[in-house]
DNA sequence: TGAATTCATGTAAACGTTTTCAACTTAGGG
DNA sequence: CCCTAAGTTGAAAACGTTTACATGAATTCA
């Protein structure tokens, strides 16, 4: 079926060049070129011979060749914390329909925290292998990687470098958290904990300010034995159940997670000992990644603008690597608050009536602060 | 503090050659590129010098110009169908670890199944900008994709192309499915539903070939009405669940749903109409995500083994890449099963309720060939 | 000491494009 | 019939490397 064995065709080794096309055509390579990129500088009975020389050859322009006279790639680089984590699922998807729809190439890299994996996308960086660098990283990958940014657009999304002067595009953190945690207040809960993010990430820092701005707003002290350092995973939550179960009957009520991996790691801990959840103790999440919904039982959470955190970045480097000033120079947007099962009114006394109604269809109702979703 | 102005440094603007190099260290661009590939080839005096010059100007080869000459771009193609999709996290992972530690970058591309996507990524492979393609499509992004297979390799990984010929890495889908199938039969589950994959995927087809010689081994007829079209993700699953729950009486006592999004999009739409699971009805899935285990209930499940089968197919690439005749042509990898929450063995008296359901259309699975499992 | 070898370096050709510039043709205007 | 302008094409330079080949110096061997 297939010629395999190179009789067929004259060459099957070697792939046809501009070269090739212009000898068969009878015309010099640059109208070859110029019959690819500018068709109507070349006249009609030279244009059809030269097509069909290029159909005939099975050309197609050699992209490295073509990169290096333009010194450009069109490809960009987005480098990732993790590319498994589920969070990151959504903006790539928004960033790559962006870069791909502006004829861009995107290359992904995993960073997973190494130094050594972060020096070797680095090197691909200075090698000039792409035109512009997407950073989900939290931290630059060099040292003077930040000069770079002249001529090579750099921008953040879903993470801040501070006094790196990027553009960011990034959700509020602290308003979010601060909503979260006064949610939870507004239902009732005063013993509120938090399983912060991993330490020295900016987010981290801005989700427990936010925190505490909620405690303060309803005049509770924070209480720094119930801020409990974390990493945004699984794992992090199963050692929060831990510690949660290790305390006795000052337990905190309700709990608010900076993810929802860490979330649901937590959940699922303190199930196993036997621990109901919302019946025992509320959680929350943060991020609103698709499990969330369909976990048991569905995680209240803050759900953040993940397309459009994409979408906007993209755009704002797409329209730096041409040379085109950003619509934007970065941006904040709002999360919004989900409400779901985890999270019940804390039954106390003085609610319970009120806290019995809304438990059985996990929503909640209290006149203060959270809308009623009515019945 | 950074230097933004272009003050402290000569040309700013422009990124230093290899000829800017030669010139400080008064010597020919030859040796300049023989000290960074060879330095043992270039004398001490020398040597030194030009390193110092490198240092000094921050000079870094340029990959394009390298590769143009070179001929090859240490670039692998990565393509599949969703990024987003939780089953490739691992696969990729290991990937990238291979890929990166010899020296290749890796580009990945989602096709979504859209032939405009997929036309897209069979322009970059044609234009040389990878040295090979990891194919985790399901199909060939183009007609005639395979002629390029000569020159430049591609290697399936967690799928197949029949006669395409390309060496593939997966699992053994019938033996995994078979025996996924037995072991319901095994806990004493008769009438068991089999959510499928995608239409016209290879190992939709295997598993549920694998699923009927599970019945076929027990002495238990197929029955058509029994087969669920999936899609491999939360929908399906859910759309399964609202299948099952306008079953009436002669509701299967176990479903085998063949991806784990699956069976908990299906868990989740039972549990939303008030069915327990496993207590009313058992679910298993297949893959094994790491939602997986930390689902409520942890999800009885066939673990593929996602890393070997990436480390695998990463390493075949890489063989073929370089020259080298690959260790392996293929492989067909065992899964395992994980024995968790989500199937129960089922009751006596339950069974009596699906005796109950003897009266029945013309077709089979009658009680001539099913002896009750001992209790 | 002369010839043969090794060593260190430079020259220049490739790699496959795009694009500037010049050259040639044709048409149009007076 | 000449001059200019527009249109079409080709020659050659440029992009930044690597590397085959050549050259000259230093070393070795007889």
């Amino acid at each position: 079926m297939t010629k395999r064995n190179g009789i067929a065709k004259a060459r099957p080794s070697r792939r046809a060049t501009i070269l090739d096309v212009a000898r068969r055509a009878e015309v010099s390579t640059a109208t070859v070129s110029r019959t690819l990129t500018d068709p109507d500088r070349v006249a009609e009975p030279t244009l059809s011979r030269v097509i069909a020389a290029i159909r005939e050859t099975g050309y197609t322009p050699n992209a490295t060749a073509r990169n290096l006279r333009a010194q450009s790639t069109k490809m960009v680089l987005c480098l990732l914390p993790g590319l498994g984590h589920s969070f990151w699922n959504v903006i790539i998807d928004a960033v790559e329909e962006v870069l791909t729809n502006q004829g861009y190439g995107v290359i992904f890299g995993d960073t997973r925290n190494d130094p050594v994996r972060e020096a070797h996308y680095d090197r691909i960086v200075r090698a000039g292998q792409v035109d512009g660098v997407l950073l989900f990283n939290g931290r630059l990958p060099g040292t003077d990687f930040l000069q770079l940014n002249s001529k090579m657009p750099i921008t953040l999304i879903s993470n801040d470098i501070p006094s790196s002067g990027l553009p960011v595009f990034e959700v509020a953190n602290r308003d979010a958290a601060r909503a979260m945690t006064a949610y939870l207040i507004a239902v009732g809960h005063r013993r509120v904990a938090h399983i912060t993010g991993p330490k020295g990430n900016v987010e981290t820092g801005e989700r427990i300010t936010g925190y505490c701005d909620g405690l303060g707003a309803a005049g509770i002290s924070v209480d720094d034995s119930l801020i409990w350092p974390g990493a945004f995973n699984f794992t992090a939550g199963t050692d929060a159940a831990r510690r949660f179960l290790k305390l006795g009957a000052d337990r905190p009520t309700a709990i608010f997670a900076a993810s929802d991996e860490m979330a649901i790691g937590f959940i699922k801990g303190v199930k196993d000992a036997g621990i109901r959840v919302p019946a025992d103790v509320s959680v929350a999440g943060f991020d609103g990644i698709e499990y969330s919904a369909n976990f048991d039982p569905a995680l209240t959470t803050m759900i953040q603008p993940r397309t459009e955190m994409g979408l906007l970045g993209a755009e704002n480097l797409v329209a730096r690597m041409s040379g085109r000033p950003a619509d934007l120079q970065g941006a904040r947007l709002p999360c919004s608050l989900a409400i779901r099962e985890s999270v019940a009114p804390l039954d106390t006394p003085r609610r319970r009536t009120a806290a019995r109604r809304s438990r059985r269809t996990g929503h909640v109702e209290d006149g203060s602060a959270a809308p009623a979703p009515g019945d």
